[in-house]
Formats: structure tokens, C-alpha cells, sequence
DNA sequence: TTATATACGACTAAATTAGTCGTAATTATT
DNA sequence: AATAATTACGACTAATTTAGTCGTATATAA
């Protein structure tokens, strides 16, 4: 329940290493690893993740490293979690994976009114409210 | 992420069955849980966790079963949450459990932030916003 | 050519969650 | 008094998810 997990986690804080660096500074998935004590192999797939969504740019080559690719600002956090963990519901029914509770289910409902709760707070945040 | 365990949902719905019974009126785990497909001793042991916590009350004996102990919009969904599964926060190291990026940690302020908003959304509802 | 990057998939390890089992205690019914 | 149905509870196993590692390929500045 509500626990984020180290990718989110390493995620947030390497935009935000990558959001202090000035125009066009790079920074590399060692650095940042070293910096902060992540795994450095864990920490590049997931910057590899982000570039990929576009959310950062990659640099290849030997002075090569990553910088971001959008403002923080136009990035929300629903997006964000989503993108780094799928579909994010507090319950899996919500998105059709099958549950075989369906049929004698009578919490969906509710729970979905949850579900959209979260997802509405979230659809206010941006990138920027959590790496500034 | 926001995913739910099945002990949590198991206990909402045993609720909401017990919310729906008559004023005195038992249910027994093993009725509840051919009812809804859902192992039997499993939702025992949910049922047992409700019944430690005074949320439900439990009868012994041949005719035993479960009734609820509160009228359920006493209780917050933040309690039932973290009653259920222990402290709610979106990051560890909120409750101090041993993260060892504490010192380089830049992202803290900002998680605690969505970690108070969603616990103060939970606040705001009760146990009956999700069994009726 | 070399050193330092990114890219990516396969693999292993650790942690969490889900579910099972055995045994004891309680109580209505017979 | 015996029986059957129930709650109570801890120990155990299985399944799933998350975290982390490794090997290899590719790109590029020096």
C-alpha cells in the first residue's frame, strides 16, 4: 500500500540532480550513482527507462551522460509513476487483469472511487513540485 | 505503487457483508469466504487481525461468527490502512526505517509532501465511504 | 586504439505477500 | 459427556514482486 519503490525513487532523485545541472550539462549515470550510493548498473537501466520515455536525453560516448528533455513542469506525476510502473491502481481490477473475485466483487466501486482520488492529486503535481 | 494488498481487500469485503447483516447478526469466516471465493483461512486470520483491533467483535463457539464492533464511519481510512498493514508512508525513510541515503537524500521534503496529502485525503474518509 | 559512455536483455538475490497447516480453546447442540 | 462448529494463533511454504548484477554490444571523445 503506498509504498514507492526504489526505481521511483532513484528516478526522482536523479531529475532532480539532472534539473540543478545548468543548460546543456551533462551528468552520467556514475556520477550520479556515486553521488547518492545507488547501484550503479540499477540506476543506468533506469535512466536508460527515462530516455526512452523521453523524459531525459541521452548523450552517447565517452563524455556522454544525460540532461533533462522537458521542462519539470510538463511532466505530471500520474504520467510519471505510471510510465515508470504501469498503470497505477490501488486495485488490479481496475484494469481488467483477471481478477476471478469479479463476479461476487462488491468493493470495486468504492475503490475505484479511490483510485480516482489518487489519481486526480496526482494529475495536479507536476515533475517540478517534487524536484524543486 | 498504490497497489492494495489482498489482505486489505479481503477485509473490506468481509465488512461490507458484516455492514450489510441484520443489528446482531453473525457471519462466520468460512461463510464469508465461500461466499466471495476467497481462502478460508486466510480471511481468518484477517477477521482475527479486525477482531485484536476492536473493529469487529468475535463469538466463540459452535454458533460464533463476527458482527461489527463500530458504526464504520467512526473509523478513518488512514487507521484502517496502516491498522492493516502498518505505517502508510510513499517512502521508508519517512518512518525512519533505516534508509541509508538519508545524508544524500534530496528528495525527502517533497516526498513527505505527497505522503501528507494523500494521508489527509484517507482522513477524510471513512470506512463507510468504501462499505456502503 | 583506448577509455568512458549509453543500451539492453538475461540472470540471480532479496523481500514481500499470499496461502496453508497444525493445534488449542470455546461453546451450542445432542 | 461427546461432538461439531467455531475463533485464535503461530509456524511454515509457495508465489510474486522488487532489487540488484552481469555480460555484451555500440557510440564517441581523446
Amino acid at each position: 500500500m503506498l509504498k514507492i519503490t526504489r526505481k521511483v525513487e532513484y528516478a526522482l532523485i536523479a531529475l532532480r540532480h539532472l534539473q540543478a545541472n545548468k543548460e546543456g550539462q551533462l551528468s552520467s549515470a556514475k556520477e550520479i550513482a556515486e553521488t547518492y550510493g545507488i547501484p550503479q548498473e540499477l540506476l543506468a537501466k533506469i535512466l536508460q527507462r527515462l530516455a526512452r520515455e523521453d523524459i531525459i536525453i541521452a548523450v552517447k560516448g565517452a563524455t556522454g551522460g544525460y540532461k533533462l528533455a522537458t521542462d519539470p513542469n510538463t511532466i505530471n506525476m500520474t504520467k510519471f509513476f505510471e510510465l515508470m510502473e504501469g498503470p497505477m491502481g490501488i486495485m488490479d481490477c481496475y484494469f481488467d487483469s483477471g481478477c476471478d473475485h469479479l463476479h461476487g466483487c462488491t468493493i470495486r466501486t468504492p475503490i475505484n472511487r479511490i483510485n480516482d482520488s489518487i489519481r486526480s492529486m496526482f494529475n495536479k503535481m507536476t515533475l517540478a513540485d517534487i524536484t524543486y
